[in-house]
DNA sequence: AAGCGGTCCAACCGCAAAAAA
DNA sequence: ATTTTTTGCGGTTGGACCGCT
């Protein structure tokens, strides 16, 4: 594997951008595209790198970015996202339209890391249940639990796969789900091994998300009830449900 | 007013994966 | 199948800005 050469080369300008070279940039792409960035530059007549311009046209000059500060619940998604995925900012950027992962990434390091350490959990009473399962599709536990493995590939804000640690499934008990703790709260899940929960948090899209949920069974919703068996992604309240609709389209709401 | 330290964010760097040749 | 090129990603940095002393 042979590294490309970066912008190094003489006479290729570094650091930040006039609105000049903005203007050349954004004039180019929308009237050519950006077929191959490494000869867009030369093409379009700036005096950057490829990696320069891709970079300066995906973080800011994009016509669907979102400026402005992120809402309260835009954070929230963040930070839930990133127990579910980790430092995967452009996986957590993919379901927060207009945002871009720099600058997720940007707000987590500037804001969250803080906000965490002050202990501020996202808010609200209730929780909002993406996903819950449907009882009588219940994989065969003999099958899937000798794969159930939640080791640091699954959701790394699982802190214990211990079924007693539940504090929502008092009126779930008696079924087969595995039951996860997130950081205190507790959630049931259907059986799934390691592999399983990787494509679903890996998913390119939240269709093919809520179909990875739908193979084994589960029923994709989302909602504040407390009482439905779930997998609990969050904290939030009914004001929140069409935000998290918007990043789970295809998930249905609990009436 | 000046100096200083902290914060924020755009941009860069290096690596790895994916795509193309 | 192998090599080369391109793209994407995450970590890091530089400098502008702001508030405090």
């Amino acid at each position: 594997m042979v590294r490309a050469p970066c912008c190094e080369k003489m006479g290729l300008k570094k650091g930040p951008w006039t609105p000049e070279e903005d203007h050349v940039l954004v004039t180019y792409i929308q009237q050519y595209g950006h077929g191959n960035w490494r000869a867009l530059p030369k093409l379009a007549g700036l005096l950057r790198c490829g990696k320069s311009c891709r970079l300066r046209w995906t973080n800011y000059l994009r016509p669907d970015i979102k400026r402005g500060n992120f809402s309260r619940e835009e954070e929230d998604a963040i930070i839930n996202l990133h127990e579910m995925l980790g430092n995967r900012w452009s996986a957590i950027a993919a379901r927060l339209p207009g945002r871009t992962d720099n600058e997720i990434k940007n707000v987590w390091h500037t804001h969250l890391k803080k906000r965490l350490k002050q202990n501020q959990p996202p808010t609200s009473e209730t929780r909002a249940y993406f996903f819950s399962t449907k009882t009588e599709q219940e994989p065969e536990p003999s099958e899937k639990s000798e794969s159930l493995d939640f080791g640091p590939a699954s959701p790394p804000q699982c802190t214990s796969s211990d079924t007693s640690s539940a504090t929502t499934s008092d009126n779930n008990s008696n079924n087969d789900k595995t039951c996860m703790e997130f950081d205190g709260y507790a959630a049931n899940l259907p059986e799934a091994d390691e592999s399983f929960w990787s494509e679903v948090l890996s998913a390119e899209n939240s269709d093919q998300m809520v179909d990875q949920f739908q193979a084994i069974g589960g029923v994709p919703r989302v909602g504040v009830s407390p009482a439905d068996n779930g997998f609990c992604l969050d904290m939030y309240d009914d004001n929140s449900i069409d935000f998290w609709l918007n990043i789970f389209p295809g998930a249905d709401e609990i009436p």
